[in-house]
DNA sequence: AGCACA
C-alpha cells in the first residue's frame, strides 16, 4: 500500500487539480465551513463534505485550477495551518478533476419516459403516433398524455430502464417524422427525461391514455372515434391521397406518380409541392374506396429499389383539387378544358387521358393493350406495380388483404402489370434512367412494418453516399 | 490524516 521509499507515494505526486481534497476535518464540518476556508483563494463551484467511512474528509472544487493552486501554496508555506473548529485540517489536490454529486438522482434512468412534445397543440400528436414510434424500441406498457403548461406531454411506460434510455439516447431532441403527422402539424420535437414513476396507473383505454398491456380494460367512451385500424390518424378517409415522400435520392415527377398510383383506378388529377422541406403530391380519385386500396397498398412501399423514395399515405381534406394548369406540379387527368405547357410532351398526344366524366371504370380505358408480348399475368385482384429487375418487365405485387371493390375485378390489366411495351412517351418516362442508380431499375419494393419502424429516424445511406 | 458508489 505505501511506496517502496517508506513514503507514501501520494504525498508529493498529486497534480494540480481544480478540486481540493481536505482530511482531518471534524464529523460536524459543514459545505459553510468549507466554503469559509477556500472562499479567500477563489471562487467555488462545489464542495462535499463528511466523506469517507469516518465522514471526517471533504472536497472543494474552485472554478479555476490557479485557484486551487493558491490555496495549496498558501497553505504549503503557512506557519498558521487550515483549521476548521480549531482542528487542522490537511490539504492536497484532489486525484479528481470534478466533484460529482452521485446523491442527486433526479434524473436516474426509469422504465418511464417523461415525453414533453414541442411545438403542438392539443390533438396534433395522437397516442398512438407516439405509441409507435416508441415501440421501436420494445413493447410499450402504457401511454398518459396530458397537457400542462409545459405543452403537451406523454408518460410513457417500458418494461425496464434500458430500453427506456435506449428510446431516451435516440428520440430525445429529434422530431416526429412528417409523414406520421397530419398536414398542418408543424415540426413536433421530442424532449425526453426519465420520469420519477416507475407504473403508471392507467385507468382505461382512451384518447389519453393507453395500457398495451391489458386488453380489457374498459374503454372511454370518447376513445371510440374514427380512428383507422392503425390507429394511427384521426385523419377522416377522402378520395384525395396526400402523399410524403421518404427518403427522395431521385426525381419523383407526376408522370412517375400516375404511373404508380393508377394501377389502383383512374387518377383524375395529381399535384406536386414541397412543405416543410419535404415533398408532398396530392393524389386525387374519384371516390374514396379507389383511395383507400391505393393507400393501404402503397402505404410504406419505395418507388425505386433500395429503399428510396418511400411513400407514406393519408388521406388528404381536400376532395377536389384545382389544378389549373397542366405542369410539372399540377396534372388534371379528367380532360376539364385547362391550359396545358407545352414542354410538357408527356401530356400531348397519346398521353392516356381519359374521356371527360370517367369514373373508376375509365381506367380501362387507358389506351394501353391489355396484355403486350403474350406475356400472361396473374389475375386480378392486382394492386401495384413491380418491375423485375433482370427483365425490366413489371410484376403484379398483390394486396394484402382486404378484396377489391367489385368494378376492379376481372378487369384488364392496368398498364403497370403489362410486361412490355408501355407507350413510348411514358415509357421514357417511367423507367427513369435518368434518376435510378445505374445497373439499377425502378421498382415498388415493400417493407416489413418493422423495418419501417427502424428506418423511421434514420433513413438508409444509399450505396455509401 | 490519506480520495467520494451515497
Amino acid at each position: 500500500m505505501s511506496s517502496i521509499s517508506g513514503q507514501p507515494q501520494f504525498r508529493y505526486t498529486q497534480p494540480p487539480s481544480k478540486v481540493i481534497h481536505l482530511r482531518n476535518l471534524p464529523w460536524e464540518c459543514t459545505d459553510e465551513e468549507l466554503i469559509e476556508l477556500g472562499k479567500p483563494f477563489g471562487t467555488i463551484v462545489k464542495t462535499k463534505c463528511n466523506v469517507g467511512a469516518n465522514r471526517n474528509q471533504a472536497f472543494i472544487e474552485f472554478a479555476d485550477l490557479n485557484q486551487a493552486i493558491a490555496m495549496i501554496s498558501y497553505y504549503a508555506s503557512s506557519a498558521e495551518p487550515a483549521q476548521i473548529r480549531g482542528k487542522t485540517v490537511y490539504l492536497q489536490y484532489s486525484n479528481r478533476q470534478e466533484i460529482v454529486n452521485n446523491k442527486v438522482t433526479a434524473d436516474a434512468a426509469s422504465n418511464v419516459l417523461l415525453v414533453t412534445v414541442e411545438g403542438v397543440e392539443a390533438g396534433d400528436v395522437s397516442i398512438d403516433v407516439l405509441h409507435l414510434v416508441f415501440s421501436a424500441f420494445g413493447f410499450v406498457h402504457k401511454i398518459a398524455t396530458f397537457e400542462k403548461t409545459a405543452g403537451f406531454q406523454a408518460l410513457v411506460q417500458f418494461s425496464d430502464s434500458d430500453i427506456a434510455s435506449s428510446a431516451k439516447n435516440a428520440l430525445d431532441g429529434r422530431s416526429i417524422p412528417r409523414y406520421l403527422l397530419q398536414e398542418h402539424v408543424g415540426p413536433c420535437t421530442l424532449k425526453i427525461n426519465f420520469s420519477a414513476h416507475t407504473d403508471l396507473n392507467v385507468k382505461f383505454q382512451s384518447h389519453r391514455s393507453r395500457d398495451y398491456t391489458n386488453p380489457y380494460l374498459p374503454v372511454a367512451p370518447s376513445a371510440i372515434d374514427i380512428a383507422g385500424q392503425d390507429g394511427m390518424k384521426q385523419e377522416p378517409e377522402s378520395n384525395v391521397l396526400l402523399a410524403s415522400i421518404e427518403n427522395m435520392q431521385y426525381t419523383v415527377t407526376i408522370d412517375v406518380l400516375h404511373e404508380v398510383f393508377s394501377a389502383f383506378g383512374f387518377v383524375q388529377k395529381i399535384a406536386l409541392f414541397e412543405k416543410n422541406a419535404g415533398f408532398q403530391a396530392l393524389i386525387q380519385y374519384p371516390d374514396i374506396q379507389t383511395a383507400n386500396i391505393a393507400k393501404q397498398a402503397l402505404e410504406g412501399h419505395c418507388i425505386y429499389e433500395g429503399g428510396f423514395c418511400k411513400l407514406h399515405l393519408t388521406y388528404s381534406r381536400h376532395t377536389d383539387l384545382n389544378v389549373k394548369i397542366n405542369n410539372d406540379r399540377g396534372r388534371d387527368y379528367t380532360g376539364g378544358n385547362i391550359a396545358t405547357v407545352s414542354n410538357q410532351p408527356s401530356l400531348l398526344g397519346p398521353q392516356p387521358v381519359p374521356m371527360p366524366g370517367a369514373t373508376v371504370h375509365s381506367y380501362n380505358s387507358i389506351p394501353y393493350p391489355a396484355i403486350s408480348n403474350g406475356v400472361s399475368l396473374p389475375q386480378v385482384p392486382q394492386a401495384a406495380a413491380s418491375w423485375d429487375i433482370r427483365s425490366g418487365a413489371m410484376a403484379p405485387l398483390q394486396l394484402h388483404n382486404q378484396s377489391l371493390p367489385p368494378q376492379l375485378h376481372n378487369q384488364p390489366l392496368p398498364p403497370h402489370l403489362h410486361n412490355q411495351p408501355l407507350h413510348p412517351h411514358l415509357h421514357n418516362q417511367i423507367h427513369i434512367q435518368h434518376v435510378a442508380p445505374p445497373g439499377v431499375a425502378p421498382h415498388m419494393m415493400p417493407l416489413p412494418g418493422q423495418r419501417r419502424q427502424q428506418l423511421l429516424f434514420r433513413p438508409p445511406q444509399p450505396y455509401g453516399h
